[in-house]
Formats: structure tokens, sequence, C-alpha cells
DNA sequence: GACCAGGCACATC
DNA sequence: GATGTGCATGGT
């Protein structure tokens, strides 16, 4: 077992299964993994209950509603005329290119899939990567500021690693199972809401890992 | 009242 | 390639 997969029975054993994406759809999980972006979830919630609450959480009928109404409505998730405008382009791609069916949707491959959302405007890397993992079922790893912080401090890899390159390095230490990478990202951001605050420079977590890898020499 | 949250695009050096 | 800034609300 190598260091990454270590440190996910680490994590798993503290924290326990998180049930990620929370969310009725996939279709639900886009627009949150959209409205999240730099984002408190509790906020995103609100905005996503808003949705609900007006039967509006459809591909078809976001389509048609106006940017006015729909910004009124996710209003609580911040940066909302922003948003706005990404959840637009994102449905305006979804409908035009893929009919407005994820199940369609989920017939193309992965890299061309991938390749297709980052050309939309607003959707970076760690949102793209989420819709995949997480909406699509795609062993694609999501990488994020904890995933940055937390690895970094454990001086697994440099702080300016690039995000493909951290990407990589769990690409390369894991088996592509989606549901592992679905349960690891989340307990990711798990830790990172709990120890990182104040960047604890010494959390359970690397102290566990450095007396393993004490061990490993001895 | 300051600080932060499950980013991204764009400007500048 | 790295670093800084605007985007905005709501909880602590």
């Amino acid at each position: 077992m190598n260091l990454i997969e270590e440190i996910f029975k680490i994590l798993f054993y503290k924290y326990g299964p998180q049930y990620w994406w929370p969310a009725e759809t996939n279709f639900e999980i886009i627009v949150g993994a959209i409205l999240t972006q730099a984002t408190n979830w509790r906020n995103v919630e609100k905005s996503i209950n808003n949705l609900k609450k007006e039967k509006l959480l459809d591909p078809f009928k976001l389509y048609y509603l106006s940017e006015e109404e729909l910004s009124t409505l996710i209003k609580p998730s911040g940066f909302y005329k922003i948003k706005t405008k990404r959840l637009k382009s994102f449905i305006n791609i979804f409908i035009n290119k893929f009919k407005g069916d994820l199940g369609y949707m989920n017939t193309f491959p992965t890299s061309y899939l991938r390749e297709e959302l980052l050309k939309i405007e607003g959707l970076g890397k760690e949102t793209v990567d989420s819709i995949l993992l997480y909406a699509l079922n795609r062993p694609i790893f999501v990488i994020d500021n904890y995933t940055k912080k937390i690895f970094s401090c454990l001086g697994i890899v440099s702080n300016r690693k690039s995000y493909d390159a951290l990407q990589n390095i769990f690409h390369e230490s894991l088996f592509p199972i989606y549901q592992l990478f679905q349960e690891y990202h989340a307990l990711i951001v798990e830790h990172g809401k709990r120890e990182c605050k104040r960047c604890l420079s010494f959390c359970f977590l690397k102290k566990l890992v450095i007396s393993e890898f004490l061990q490993k020499q001895l």
C-alpha cells in the first residue's frame, strides 16, 4: 500500500463515509458544483432550495428562465451575477450539445467531456472534475485548495505543484474506482474544514504520516 | 466588524 | 509561471 492509499485509509477510519455529493439528482450535483465555487455549502443549499421550491431545478426550465429571475433565486450563494452567467452557459451547452440528457452525455469518453466542459466560460478544472466525478461517475480526482494545502503540509508535494501534476499523483497511486475517488475527495474536504482553519501544522494526520514514515525507515 | 467558504477569469509583472 | 484582484452572500 502506498502513502496516498494509506492516507485515504487513515481519513476514512477517522471520519467515516461522507455520502458525497448531497443531492437528489445528478443535475442538482452540477448546479451545486457551479454554485459552490468559493462559497460555503450552507449558502449553496439555500439557493438550491429556492430553485426546488419553484420547481425550476431542471435543465429545460432553467434554459427558459430569465437571467433576472435566476440571479434572484441563487443570490444566497454569492457572486450571483457571475454564477447566473456560468449556469446559463453550462445549460446552453448541455441542451444544445448533449440534449439536456445526462444519460446521453454519459455515452461520451471522459477526455472529450472534460475538454468540452472546460470550454464553458466559468467552469475551471475543479468544477469540471467535480462534475465528471460526482455527476457522471468518472474516476477523475478533484483537486481543491484543501488538497494542495494538506498534501504540501505533509511534505508529499511542493506547494507550487500545478493542478495537473497533483492530480496525476492521485491517478498514478490509486485504482481508478470512482467510488474511491468520490470518498477520498470528500474526506480531504472534511479534514481540511476541521484542521486547516489556522493551518495546525501538526494535526493528527501529519503525526500519523510521519510516524508511519519513520517506522518504515527503521 | 473582520474573516472565511467545496473557484474562476483577467491584468500585471 | 506566479501573484493580485473583483466577484457577494451569510455564518462564526
